[in-house]
DNA sequence: TGAAGTAGTGAGGATCATTCATTATTATCC
DNA sequence: GGATAATAATGAATGATCCTCACTACTTCA
């Protein structure tokens, strides 16, 4: 005897997952201007309506989306942190973990970084939170290096930590934009030196005095200039 | 006597000028979906239509206004930078003119980060081109300073590129989306820093007389610091 | 068994970007 | 000066798409 129920009903929860599953999938195709609420319905096999029974508004779904997607990932980082002791070497683990997850799904990265941060409410939102808590562990471990005498005491640690981030999407955009192929281990070995050692040449070892000291008085200079001239 | 006259009829390249600057405030005001082409429209002092007549398409608009605002900027770059001698004072130059464009503009980048440079079309686009133009020139300063010895030579250049405009866009999104003040010298003199000396601490224990001369010019600096941004 | 509660529906409203047939104005040529 | 071509401008209509809502189907429980 054929079903001749025309509503097909489930739990709640599964039905949210349901949803999830489809609009994660027309995200990452699409991006999420040109992801359509009527497809995602169609392949979660309900009406459009029911979505936003159980969604505030395409923007709530695709917050739902990533909301599941980050906490994926979040979840067991500090475990894996307790592992190391070096903080150099948990830095290091935390630039490859970062691209490590831009490389396994490099659209819903995309998707994140185009639609999630960038907009309005965003500070404020459980993704800010969830974020926050992100890169949190990135704060702890420069803070760490620094307690251990390991990083420099004057480090500016927020702007370490959005140089890290930002310049590690920023880097990866051909990646999430093009073909291009993205090489985990290479990436994190160079920006992860770069951030520890910096751009400047080593100070050369045994090089005569009055060089140094030379160049010690020509910073003083600069420094009596800035003094004099005040501010430009 | 009243000019019955229906239409408005202007040379092309006025209507167009008339067009973006419109365009420029909506989008400054409401961000690239906010901004709505009935109302630039009536801004503009003209019909719908027009705005299609004139440009291909909303986003095509967008690309036209971004691009005269990044061209006004991008201009005479080289000519300032040329006045600089030091690699390691022109990247300082360079990163404290992109703060400084964030902070004259802080709308139009936002639009900028958020629509042009995460948009399908960007690689290959007039934009992307415009984008190489402005961040060649801070790739030149570290191959130079790669070259005369100031700067290491296992330096990977584009990768630094990215973390200084992908690290300042991050760190100044806190004040593209809210209200929070952007203090341009001490951020420069910060990632400036950052940038150039990693955040590793010091190799050299100061054991030596010259080493803690340059202790106490630090000291200097940092006195310097303080008092060339005391105000405000 | 019927009433209350919950899940689901899909047509229709509202908002825009975009198109196009048409009209108005200027330039050109005889 | 008038006809004609070229150009500028119009605004109503189209279509895509998010979202609402009055209503229907199913489930549970008294």
């Amino acid at each position: 005897m054929p079903d001749h129920r025309k509503f097909n009903r489930r739990p709640r929860t599964e039905r949210i997952a349901e949803i999830c599953r489809a609009a994660r999938v027309a995200f990452a195709e699409n991006g999420y201007e040109g992801a359509v609420i009527a497809d995602i319905a169609a392949a979660a096999g309900i009406a459009e309506g029911t979505i936003y029974k159980l969604f505030d508004s395409k923007r709530d779904l695709l917050h739902a989306v990533i909301a599941d997607w980050y906490g994926s990932f979040v979840a067991d980082l500090d475990r894996q942190l307790a592992s190391l002791n070096d903080p150099a070497q948990k830095l290091r683990f935390l630039i490859w973990h970062h691209l490590t997850v831009i490389n396994t799904d490099p659209a819903l990265c995309r998707v994140f970084f185009r639609e999630i941060r960038a907009y309005d409410g965003y500070r404020g939102s459980s993704m800010y939170e969830l974020n926050r808590t992100y890169t949190a562990f990135t704060v702890q471990v420069i803070e760490e290096g620094v307690a251990s005498g390991a990083f420099r005491a004057d480090v500016p640690v927020a702007m370490v930590r959005d140089a890290v981030f930002g310049g590690l999407e920023h880097y990866t955009w051909r990646f999430l934009a093009g073909r291009e192929q993205l090489d985990v281990e290479r990436t994190t070995q160079l920006f992860w030196q770069f951030v520890v050692r910096g751009i400047a040449a080593d100070p050369t070892p045994d090089t005569n005095p009055e060089s140094r000291l030379e160049a010690v008085v020509e910073r003083l200079e600069s420094v009596a200039e800035r003094i004099g001239t005040g501010r430009d």
